[in-house]
RNA sequence: GGCCCCUUAGCCAAGCGGUAAGGCAGCGGAUUGCAAAUCCGCCAUCCCCGGUUCAAAUCCGGGAGGGGCCUCCA
């Protein structure tokens, strides 16, 4: 089965084809950074990363790609605000926000080039629009000329002109068309500003995309992303000045991820309900985070909530104790073991391998079709499960267990790992239970369990039952295996 | 006012014409001294009304409810 993507561009899914043979370049709209970034910043990094380590699976090179923009109006009212300049701003979000995708495991970003170091592209790109008819000077700004754009509103599907008719847009008598967009704003006193040939003044916010991206992917590259939010005007502007510019198709394939809700309204700036990373991260594990975003499919809206959360946390637990079982059974972590990228059909010996084998490739078609991570995730579930349950029947912790079937296991454990290993999923110990690796804390623990364990052994169960009750009580749970007895916070 | 999209069990969520994945919660059972963990089983006919089809959650038409965009927004 072949990789099909859905397309804002034509309303359809279609076979995933590159540009050139066997690499992809991916481009996705980052954020300004004039504040600490949100959740609703995160989708887009996650999920496209995401992508990436998929396309990356399946052999492809991919340059993935996403944008800071670092000036801009909200930047200069918050810097002023704050006392300092933009560009401290601007470099003090950017870190935040590299330390958020960090911590969310977002690894595959390849540049983060910034729009105050693209000017030069930027004003020889409107050199270029100029020349051709597509764009104007007008009183120190410079203009995209939308009435001279035959195909405008290709992406959104919208006609130019019932837009105009009601539309809110910035009446402007330097503008032509209420439609056309700004590529350059002259500068105003205070404001940061760069020289230009139509005199000092600072881009746009759409130009800084098309030159940023056609530099690092070229005239024409495969994908590009954003939120839905991004479509309009943003997407369709950058379409239209780059295509204008080049006379050559932009991006081939878009690709717009649905937004995170809270109730029923988009968490935005401007709606005032974000969450910020930083916070969110104090009370929930990083994966918890990214295995919500990972859930649903990245077209659709994501239901946010603090319940939504602990519930994600509580259904994360089966795989966090499957890691420790594994480790009872090979003594090593789960997080170790090195699962390789294997093409096609896995071979398989006996039924449960072949088992996993139909689940691994139920896994590849969910992300085959569109990128369904959620379709996926619960494919993962179904693993799980047939891992246990084979644990369960050939006792694989035993020390009795057959070496054939712990072989078994371990084989199955590492296809599980493959897979999960495209989601960015459990790529290290999330939860080191805390207080787990403190030898004191360790050392006590030891001392309740062995005396219980005498107190059940002289059939004391009151005074055993006791000890475990107030363990309990403190947020420690015991396990009695066949092997002893284990805890966890 | 214009343009899009969504509606699947108590909650979250796959599904893209062939008779409803998965998770959380709940219930019953195995296991356990009792628990915990794990396993087994149970738990929906897909917002409503029509239509197309041998066959529709899936296609078409209408209705209801919710959301997004048209203005900065991931």
């Amino acid at each position: 089965m072949a990789l099909r993507v859905y397309n804002t561009l034509t309303k359809e899914k279609a076979e995933f084809t590159p540009v050139e043979k066997g690499k992809v370049g991916m481009y996705v709209c980052g954020p300004t950074v004039y504040k600490p970034s949100h959740i609703g910043h995160m989708v887009g990094p996650v999920i496209f990363d995401a992508v990436k380590r998929y396309l990356t699976y399946l052999g492809y090179q991919v340059t993935f790609v996403v944008n800071i923009t670092d000036v801009d109006d909200k930047l200069i009212v918050r810097a002023k605000e704050l006392g300092t300049t933009v560009k401290e701003l601007a470099e003090k979000m950017t870190a935040d926000y590299c330390d958020c995708l960090k911590r969310l495991n977002v690894a595959g970003i390849d540049l983060m080039p910034r729009a105050t170091e693209h000017i030069g592209e930027m004003i020889e790109m409107m050199r270029g629009l100029i020349d051709n008819g597509h764009a104007y000077p007008s009183g120190g700004d410079v203009y995209f000329d939308v009435s001279k754009d035959a195909d405008y509103g290709k992406l959104c599907h919208r006609d130019p002109e019932q837009m105009e008719a009601g539309a809110r847009v910035e009446i402007s008598d330097r503008k032509r068309n209420p439609g056309d967009f700004a590529l350059w704003k002259g500068a105003k006193p205070g404001e940061p500003s760069w020289d230009s040939p139509w005199g000092p003044g600072r881009p746009g916010w759409h130009i800084e995309c098309s030159a940023m991206s056609m530099k690092y992917l070229g005239k024409t590259f495969d994908i590009h992303g954003g939120g839905l939010d991004l479509q309009f005007p943003h997407h369709e502007n950058e379409l239209a000045q780059s295509e204008s510019y080049t006379n050559q198709i932009f991006a081939r394939y878009w690709m717009h991820n649905g937004l995170l809700k809270m109730g029923n309204a988009k968490m935005a700036g401007s709606v005032g309900n974000v969450v910020n990373v930083a916070d969110l991260l104090k009370k929930y594990h990083p994966e918890t985070v990214r295995f919500l975003l990972l859930s649903t499919h990245y077209r659709s809206p994501i239901e946010y909530s603090d319940d939504r959360l602990a519930e994600v946390r509580r259904s994360l637990d089966g795989f966090y104790r499957f890691f420790e079982r594994y480790q009872r059974v090979n003594g090593a972590s789960f997080h170790q073991i090195e699962a390789p990228v294997r093409q096609g059909e896995v071979p398989a010996d006996g039924d449960f391998l072949k088992e996993i084998g139909g689940l691994r490739k139920r896994f590849l078609e969910c992300m085959d079709d569109d990128f369904n991570t959620g379709g996926a995730v619960g494919v993962l579930y179904e693993m799980l499960n047939k891992l246990n349950r084979f644990a369960d029947d050939k006792k694989v912790e035993d020390a009795s267990a057959k070496p054939q079937a712990k072989a078994e296991f371990t084989e199955g454990v590492r296809i599980f790992k493959e897979m999960s290993q495209i989601l960015g999923l459990f790529q290290e110990p999330a939860v080191a239970a805390k207080g787990g690796d403190d030898q004191l804390v360790g050392g006590l623990m030891q001392l309740l369990i062995d005396l219980r364990a005498e107190a059940r052994k002289a059939k004391n169960f009151a005074l055993g039952d006791q000890i475990r009750k107030r363990l309990t009580e403190q947020g420690v749970t015991l396990e009695d295996r066949p092997g002893g007895t284990g805890w966890r916070l």
